[in-house]
DNA sequence: CTTTTTGCAAAACATTTGCATGTAA
DNA sequence: TTACATGCAAATGTTTTGCAAAAAG
């Protein structure tokens, strides 16, 4: 991208906006946009499949989300703007996701000079079973 | 684990199994399946889609190639049998993948076990653009 | 011969997009 | 009024699956 300077976006305030906001905060972990959609339409609000996304994607890009790529799609968890990026141990069964810190992410500037790379972004993502989910594993 | 043995699942040997590993193998990077593919296509071998794919999961089971979930799908890349799980360093332009080596994966079975998880899995992935795509960078 | 593996096409999903229609500002 | 936002459905793209035919052992 040549930097084109973007159309400061409008952001109008409309209803589906804020039921999407709200349906993502209520989620314990992450969820997936479509998930995230049946919940909606479960509590009643009528939004559109595509308009989840489309908000997902844009709280996302606010720093208003975090999200995590997974097998199954991307996922999306709310997170507080001030936060920047932090690393998430997630119940592979339910989706409950603890942020955990690394020590130190210094070795990864450190690797990525190393190897004359120029970093852009770094995800670490571990997966598990939580005890609730561990316990009654079959 | 609960240790179920699974009926040992036979492997014959196949022709497409080749060429999907060789490919794997001639490709630099992480690839996709269909990427994977398109290259067994051109070098004449007639592979289906549906095979590359199963052949892949089987790679990645077996540990003969390790994987990653990007957003655009599983990226797969041919690796030693010996070397078990490890980490990269991806130019998001090229898709050459270094290998890194955290300094200590301790903390992360750390936090697992504070907080209860039982782990299953984990994905260090680290983008960047490479010495290379870097410099030409638009 | 028996069982696995393949190929193909259909099915399943996740995600995006085109467009007419609502609607905030 | 006038853009932007939404909904819906169609379009994409990835990965899986059903099943009959081919191949391995």
């Amino acid at each position: 991208m040549t930097d084109s300077a973007q159309p400061p976006r409008e952001r109008r305030r409309t209803v589906q906006k804020e039921a999407v906001r709200r349906a993502l905060v209520q989620s314990p972990g992450f969820v997936s946009a479509t998930a995230l959609h049946r919940r909606l339409q479960q509590q009643g609000s009528r939004v559109g499949l595509a308009t989840v996304y489309r908000q997902l994607t844009v709280l996302a890009e606010t720093g208003l989300a975090d999200t995590v790529t997974a097998p199954e799609g991307q996922l999306y968890r709310a997170c507080a703007p001030t936060h920047g990026h932090h690393h998430h141990l997630i119940c592979e069964d339910c989706g409950r996701a603890v942020e955990i810190a690394p020590p130190s992410e210094e070795w990864i500037e450190e690797a990525a000079r190393r190897h004359g790379y120029t970093l852009t972004r770094h995800v670490v993502e571990v997966f598990g079973r939580c005890a609730e989910c561990g316990a009654e594993r079959a």
